[in-house]
DNA sequence: GTCTATAGATCGATAGAC
DNA sequence: GTCTATCGATCTATAGAC
């Protein structure tokens, strides 16, 4: 419970002097999260390799020593604040109220609702760039992001086209599958690379468009 | 013609005195290639802040200062790079003979076309995690792959769509950047972000399920 | 035209004062 | 527990020999 270093295992040699304990250290868990969030500014603009530890103390507000005080080194800075990231700030979980009415209706709830969260959130976008960017030289942080993010959200649209009864698409998962990068990969091109100054198209002719699809509804 | 520094203007001042050349500068563009050969390798593993101009040189097998007299800066020789790369290197555009026949088989072949060449170019996946990941700080790189690699394809789609007789979809240009962006994104998750381990799925299976949804056709 | 050698800045990480 | 000061390595970019 004391000395919250992270990268567990390693850890310095300070055994079980618990006892004597000074005062409530509720103080440490303030300054990760001031680091955290540091690193959070400097890590998403900049990537990996393109931020320093100079920077992220800096933006802090604390010294680089506090900062290594907590954190082992600058590896396990970036690796614990994506983790937490990935758990609990970024998520593309669809709410239960979502599914409810008619499969259009859900279906551009749901659109609507993957759109709008990426659109009212610049660092959504930002996050997605680092970790495509960045899982070539950290795979396990790619895998973090699959598993928090990316299969929940296939596996709870492919449930909710598999229960349908409205709509007989004869591969809910692929077709759920089909939805869902169809967005994601929409947002990517037009908002993080540019696309919309090229190439644009609003957003709601791919979702009416992936609707008639997998309706076969005009609308 | 001579002196081929990158990046122009702020050119160094050796201006008309290109009389009594020696020798055929043939060479100049062997040093060239030799360069940005090197440059790739490096840019595409560790990206662009992650790479050092000495191990650009090493790579390249010349030294750091006879890659500065052909580059202006690290960000110019990165720049040069990836326009060649977007210009000659990557492409995504389909052969005329690809468009032959049934709609279906056209579909099938474009689709199997388009995984084809990102799985048999290991590069290819590794560019593209470039881009996007290095989209943030150099916009107009982004820009660049979107005109000659994003835009010309759904075009090209697009066209295809608009004139096919067989099949009559509401938006053609929307169902072709679903098309389109559905194979690209299944790739970056299974290939890039390491998805297959996670959840797996076979290509087939987006396929198949794009060309039912597009055909209305059960296979 | 290409090299070696090096300048000057910044990097990750730590020692020691308080 | 947090700071300042600093180390050694590495970075971009260039000067000068050949």
């Amino acid at each position: 419970m004391r000395k919250a270093r992270i990268k567990a295992g390693n850890l310095k040699r300070k055994v079980d002097i618990t006892l004597k304990a000074n005062a409530p250290r509720e103080v440490n868990t303030e300054k990760v999260a001031q680091i955290l969030q540091g690193a959070m500014q400097e890590f998403l603009v900049h990537g990996y390799a393109g931020t320093s530890m100079d920077r992220v103390a800096g933006t802090a507000g604390v010294s680089k020593a506090t900062v290594y005080s907590y954190f082992e080194d600058k590896e396990a800075l970036f690796v614990a604040l994506v983790e937490r990231l990935a758990q609990t700030e970024f998520q593309m979980i669809f709410d239960d109220k979502l599914i409810q009415g008619k499969p259009e209706d859900v279906l551009r709830r749901i659109a609507r609702s993957l759109l709008n969260e990426i659109f009212s959130n610049p660092d959504y976008l930002t996050f997605m760039r680092l970790m495509i960017g960045e899982s070539g030289r950290f795979p396990n942080l790619a895998k973090t992001f699959i598993n928090n993010i990316t299969k929940p959200a296939i596996e709870r649209l492919t449930h909710y086209l598999e229960n349908c009864p409205e709509l007989k698409v004869p591969d809910p998962e692929a077709s759920a599958r089909i939805f869902l990068s169809s967005l994601v990969h929409h947002i990517q091109l037009q908002e993080a690379m540019y696309a919309k100054e090229i190439i644009p198209i609003e957003s709601d002719r791919i979702i009416n468009t992936l609707i008639y699809l997998l309706l076969g509804k005009k609308e």
